[in-house]
DNA sequence: TTAATCGTTTGGCTATATCAAACGGATAGA
DNA sequence: TCTATCCGTTTGATATAGCCAAACGATTAA
């Protein structure tokens, strides 16, 4: 019996693929399951559910603990690389470090995936508040609308990728202080350009205030930015308003000298 | 026309993951690579290699820069997800800090998988070389014979399980201090047993020696080992010969005891 | 002892991954 | 400017390989 003509998308994708993707997903989420939970799950049958996790398991992506089947370590051994390969991340690491020491507060650098935020490294100063804020569950991707490195990224991306990212996530309101209006947005990112660097006055969380600056190849490409956030308590008066904000673009300014040097030599188009 | 019976081997796998897990072990090791130089590598159609990273792409395991197909970012979080979960991982991190500050040197905090050494937590201390030792490679899992780390894990592993592991990976020579002769290894792991602690005397990397402690649970299952790894030159006499032992003896025992208390209420059977 | 629930195995049907071949665009060489 | 290669992408036809249901053996609970 043949099916309708048209098989699902115009681009052929491969089930299986995708099937798998969805397995690996879920064992994030569940935290690790049985085959007949996974099954039940992901609405798949039992014994589906069994060869796929068995195949898994034969190419080392997931272990078997007990009765659970969880992912492997060969996950974190990919982040590495991943990490490792990205150039923001080779280049600005130092700096990060410093800012961290410097001001004593988190120092981040984060970089834009499929218009989400993704941490790629995360330094705790000295005073850092909750220094061991561990999650045992996945650390999803952020909202650019309502972070400091957001705020930074967006403001240096082409309008139509802006409106593109913002008609595709939206802007959820996170505490009393986000903005959630698309042309009020617009209007920030516009002074964010002004300024260099780009604020956030506990529109994510509230208590935590951030200051970001985007660093930028030389053919005008965001890579991404580097923030310092702490208590409101802590960055406030001229320090919120001058001299972190110094620091954080001068620190990304830096980023951008290390990265435009050494990209000088391998002329990678990119 | 029917193959013959016995298709492949007893346990069914699902070649198509068999193919997508080649494919994202490939993009590692190529760095990233377009569809006709996957396809190659791999032997299989371009339409494939094509059809396979279409459909990571809109997984979201695959991102395409320019022409080049890479691993995404999704890894990152993965692995991060992954690491998080991992007890040792979750107990051990603030003891590699201390260790790494109080020594200067490079602590490290590992784990065992596959009979192969996984380094869950890495910190170089003010001292260490080459604070900025990147690797853009993959970061491949360590031989356990030849490391101190490695040594105070197998030394608390089942002699069976060793038996397996030396079977499986063999004890490659990696410099003149190497243990290479397998009874050799099992008498060098008696006296890890009875000391507590393990000594690599540059047997990983000329130059280098390292002292490791194993972490072991109330079940008596070794969940890994911390160590620590600096210079030769800085690394000797009492020092390396009784001080560092003990305080990398002392920092794994903080968390067995952390470990322990912390796992007492929910009865995980593991 | 029985019933329920788990992970695992297997047969048979159909969906689907596969390859070859062709297309269109870009680049380089003549 | 035209031609020849090289890409990445699309599509048709075919056989492979993934799918479910059902049954099995092992544990655990009632």
């Amino acid at each position: 019996m043949t099916v309708d003509p048209n098989q699902s998308e115009s681009p052929r994708t491969l089930k299986t693929v995708e099937r798998t993707a969805q397995i690996i997903e879920a064992l994030e989420t569940l935290d690790g399951a049985g085959v007949t939970e996974l099954a039940t799950h992901l609405r798949i049958s039992k014994s589906s559910a069994y060869h796929y996790l068995a195949t898994l398991r034969q190419e080392d992506l997931v272990v078997k603990n007990g009765e659970q089947y969880e992912l492997s370590l060969q996950f974190l051994l990919a982040g590495e690389y991943v990490r490792n390969r990205n150039r923001l991340y080779r280049y600005g690491k130092d700096e990060v470090e410093d800012l961290a020491e410097s001001t004593g507060e988190y120092a981040n650098l984060f970089t834009e995936e499929h218009g989400m935020g993704i941490n790629l490294y995360k330094v705790s100063g000295s005073d850092a508040v909750g220094s061991g804020y561990q999650t045992d569950k996945l650390q999803r991707p952020d909202y650019l609308h309502c972070t400091a490195t957001g705020k930074a990224i967006l403001a240096y991306l082409p309008r139509e990728r802006v409106d593109k990212i913002l008609d595709q996530h939206g802007l959820p309101k996170q505490t009393a202080n986000t903005i959630t209006d698309r042309d009020e947005l617009f209007a920030e990112l516009d002074t964010v350009r002004q300024q260099g660097y780009a604020h956030n006055d506990e529109e994510e969380v509230e208590g935590l205030r951030a200051v970001g600056a985007p660093v930028i190849d030389r053919n005008e490409n965001v890579l991404g930015s580097l923030s310092v956030a702490g208590p409101t308590s802590r960055l406030k008066g001229e320090q919120f308003k001058d001299q972190l904000p110094e620091k954080v673009q001068s620190a990304a300014n830096v980023v951008e000298v290390n990265l435009n040097m050494a990209t000088h030599e391998n002329e990678s188009l990119e």
